[in-house]
DNA sequence: CTGAAAGCGCTTACAG
DNA sequence: CTGAAAGCGCTTACAG
């Protein structure tokens, strides 16, 4: 491999100069400038982006961690629709993203403290956010520029994130199936300690309270993502008789459509019996049978949207601080309608 | 951040003995160990991974480069699959992956060739293979390692690779479909210029040959891995009228699913009149109606092969050469059966 | 077992 | 506009 040195000799200038052609320097003669690239060229020659790193102290690469030991995370639209966003922002900004696999939720965080400690990028996007690991803290005291796809726990309200509105978008949900006459309306989120899922608890007991409805405690269930949460929640919530719901929603596509084929089993219509909305917008909802109303969560943008404040700190050389709310999308198709009348 | 200096001056000893104990070399006395690594610990010493990068010419990481501009890319199985398989075995070697955007497939071997060329990765997975553009030859003009996932072109057929078996299981299924009693069978390929769209048609040719069938030229089509694909293959060959097939192949569930739709509404049942077989065992074959037989393609596993390939010959310090092809498994589900009896 | 020195391949403040 | 020199933070062959 030729270095800087080769294409000096060849040229016949000192290394620095071959440095600021590569460097974009501005102040160099055009023959020299000439005389330089020509050299290179024949040398085959491409400046060394570990001694440029190490000499300048960054290495235009943003890191992310995830844990390659959870399948479903792999099957999941979120891995993908974050990966999309953020090679669209460090792809415009001439950066790269370093991945680093994790063995689990804790690992996921020696990986990010290593990888910013040991300077091999400048800055991360954290994915994932559990409350039980200080890692704000961590990455506060590295002095690591970091955004946050989710909010931060209210002890670290100051630090940089981008999050959708899951409790606003999850109320409007639930309106839509109040506006049509739902009265007894099911929640079945994901993993109860992430905050997504309270927030979207949130949301839902907002918009029953505001319809002057209390909801039964049995209307909500965890399904932890997979289809068969789903499944189970309609086994449980079939028991209630009377008081059974009429409308379900469900924190994303897979658990609902498990909310659907239970119900089908059970020989109810969907939309004429129960109503059932997802959330994802994933080509699971697309095709599924009937087609499922769902609330899109734009993680790519999302993501997009971190990428861009984490770059712009990283170059302006202070720490992320915004914080951003990104809406969501309810997208209608057949699976939800008006409950039956009574007879 | 305090470097190994800061250490050294802290501990009593020279840097060169702090380097020792950090890169793991033998020949440290307990008691200085001790002395270096208590030291380190007060002073947060974490050691500066591009430095010793550019020290001992190696990076620990290894690269892909993916084209964020293709929205259906990221829907789709394969890149969240191969992403796990990396990351499954970078992490088990303690390499991490580098993932760079590109606009396209030509910018893809840019983006390759300028991460090896400038060092920022060990060795690259080739994820695209378009043999109208020789990335093939530039790479091996770099002395870059690197392993094809997918077969290159015959006039490279000495570089490593690592591929599933497509022909082989195409004609499975084809065998699969005749078995049940089919004489008339469509395929429908994804881009008819990339290699696995030709193999899997070398795999349909073949069993239909040996069956003694010759296939009409309107049996094959191309829906370039988009669900219309799917249905405009059907649109297509419903005008054979009393030729039509009996039963369609498809190189992806997305395109599987157009057919199935698109067969449905007119009026044909699944698989009572026709049969439809997928590939790649998605949810969407899952949760198709009736669930879809698919053919599995062990992206993950292969990603994995390729990785382990790669990095065991970064460590050895030679090029990779090993070609590895890997089995599919046909999942049977509930879309194909026996053909109609005719009347 | 440990130190002193040279080197990895760049960048950049300082002169001229 | 260009050169000479010091520096980024490690590693390692060479002595002892």
């Amino acid at each position: 491999m030729p270095t800087i040195r080769d294409v000096a000799e060849k040229a016949g200038v000192h290394p620095s100069t071959v440095s600021r052609v590569f460097s974009g320097k501005p102040s160099i003669s055009q023959t020299t400038r000439q005389r330089v690239l020509a050299a290179a060229d024949e040398l085959g020659f491409q400046p060394n982006a570990i001694a440029r790193s190490l000499s300048i102290q960054r290495t235009n690469t943003i890191a992310i961690a995830v844990s390659h030991a959870y399948q479903g995370y792999f099957e999941d639209v979120f891995f993908p629709q974050v990966m999309q966003g953020l090679l669209e922002i460090t792809y415009k900004y001439g950066f790269r993203v370093l991945v680093a696999g994790s063995s689990g939720h804790a690992d996921e965080i020696t990986q990010l403290l290593d990888i910013v400690g040991s300077r091999q990028a400048d800055g991360i996007v954290v994915l994932s956010n559990r409350f039980d690991v200080d890692l704000i803290s961590a990455l506060q005291n590295q002095n690591a520029p970091f955004v946050l796809l989710g909010k931060p726990d209210p002890s670290h309200a100051g630090c940089a994130w981008v999050d959708s509105d899951d409790a606003k978008y999850t109320e409007q949900v639930i309106n839509y199936l109040l506006g049509m006459g739902h009265r007894r309306i099911a929640y079945v989120g994901g993993d109860p300690d992430v905050l997504v899922t309270k927030e979207r608890l949130r949301g839902y007991s907002a918009a029953l309270q505001n319809a002057g409805i209390q909801p039964l405690p049995e209307w909500v269930d965890y399904g932890f993502f997979v289809e068969d949460g789903g499944r189970q929640a309609v086994r449980r919530m079939s028991r209630l008789g009377e008081l059974a719901p009429t409308a379900y929603y469900a924190a994303n596509d897979l658990m609902a459509i498990g909310v659907m084929k239970a119900l089908q089993e059970q020989g109810l219509r969907i939309p004429a019996d129960v109503s059932v909305v997802g959330t994802n917008d994933s080509l699971l909802a697309v095709h599924a049978h009937p087609p499922l109303t769902s609330l899109f969560v734009p993680y790519s943008v999302m993501a997009a949207r971190a990428t861009s404040i984490l770059i712009q700190s990283i170059l302006a050389g202070h720490m992320p601080n915004q914080q951003v709310t990104i809406p969501c999308n309810l997208v209608i198709r057949a699976s939800a309608g008006p409950p039956p009348v009574l007879s």
